[in-house]
DNA sequence: GAAGATTGTCACATAACTGTCGCGGCCTTC
DNA sequence: GAAGGCCGCGACAGTTATGTGACAATCTTC
């Protein structure tokens, strides 16, 4: 059974790519429009997790968290919460609203996802793959640690994403800006070249576990990551 | 000639994400925002490929449908039908509409990809496959490699395009002139015999991972693929 | 609030790729 | 079999793309 997810949010923030990314991870998506729409969908067809946006038409983010948590059907419903940077972000987290996560707006497509699979993990464990291991390098999304031949590696968050979203497809050739898309997020605006400094700084690191370069260049087309 | 691709769709349910991925395997993209648009849009640039949502403002799409298989000026366009979840989604397949494809939203982007190239290879072939293999030699366009005989095989970005182009037509004969149109791009200029020397470097690439020249050379006329 | 990490850009060096030439060989046509 | 067109290919100089160290601005962490 697919774990259901309920995408409560206004003026359609969140983005189109992270709905695609959760169809594509497979889980099964709703989406309320507002506040209203959300408390009734969450009642009728108890979804396994909630994206919640903070600001919400009708009935606020934060109102809906508090109903779940006194008077729901589950009031153990995993919550991630969404909010605009700067957006109240302090005090939020000095409110007991009894979200499980908080990201903020910006936020990054496949930080979003790991939060996501970590939540979901509690639930219902054994949900996806938290690891990853391409010839010899290894991922591990939850303790969010890297290995080569079974030494560690230190990366940067930056540097991490990229290889999470390099492992999830080897082989495969990605273009600077689709990388920019995926790993930084469609909202942000960075140069195209600043991948290659941080796919250089990934190979940097990756260097000193293991032997040969895992990255492959492909001239005037992009990066992809070895698929041995 | 690029395919032209033209979306109709309300309230932008249709995502970013899939028109970007359209775009990205190099189709000509338009949008209609409600049915009376589409209309005009089919008579006046002869899409070679519809995506139609089902519920539409003005002019339904199982209306535009009809009128297009009916009086349109190709009553053989090719149609993909989005339809939500459940609306109707039964009585759709009853229904003789004429659409070639229905996607039930929320849909992956990738298998509407898939659908969409599936519809399009129909009325195209040869038209955008992830991986080709011609005799001994085998390309791959998501990783971006050749390989012959099992051997990797390294070319330049215009030699890479040059075989695959190929690739699409094996057997087939191409002037310098088509190749430098299509390969090249129709805006550039460049000498004919330069398409001599890059075919020169293809060959020359090609043959340390096999036996013989895949490339025949046809006296006065241009180049070919050997099919075999 | 200070030390340390991390990030995005630049500038520059280097490597990879391109388009043209020109020579020489092969084929075709008389 | 000679002339001329067509093609293969090594050489080369000009471009373009990529790798990387340095740096200032931020963000974290304690």
């Amino acid at each position: 059974m697919k774990p259901y997810v309920l995408v409560a949010e206004d003026e359609s923030a969140v983005s189109e790519l992270l709905l695609y990314n959760l169809r594509r991870e497979d889980y099964e998506v709703a989406i309320a429009a507002d506040g209203e729409e959300a408390l009734m969908m969450i009642d009728e067809r108890a979804p396994d997790l909630l994206l919640l946006d903070w600001m919400l038409p009708k009935v606020s983010g934060i109102e809906i968290c508090r109903r779940v948590r006194a008077t729901g059907v589950n009031p153990n419903l995993p919550i991630i919460m969404l909010t605009a940077r700067g957006e109240e972000s302090d005090r939020i987290r000095g409110l007991d609203t009894g979200a499980d996560d908080y990201v903020t707006k910006p936020f990054s497509t496949t930080e979003l996802m790991a939060r996501v699979r970590a939540v979901l993990r509690r639930i219902r464990p054994g949900l996806k793959e938290d690891r990853i291991t391409v010839g010899d390098i290894e991922i591990d999304r939850v303790a969010h640690r890297v290995s080569r031949n079974g030494e560690d590696i230190h990366l940067g968050p930056t540097e991490f994403r990229l290889l999470d979203y390099f492992m999830q497809h080897p082989g495969r050739v990605f273009s600077r800006e689709q990388l920019l898309d995926t790993v930084w997020g469609s909202d942000v605006y960075v140069e195209a070249r600043t991948v290659d400094v941080h796919v250089g700084r990934l190979r940097k690191a990756l260097r000193q576990g293991g032997g040969d370069d895992p990255i492959r260049t492909v001239r005037s087309a992009g990066y992809a990551l070895r698929a041995d």
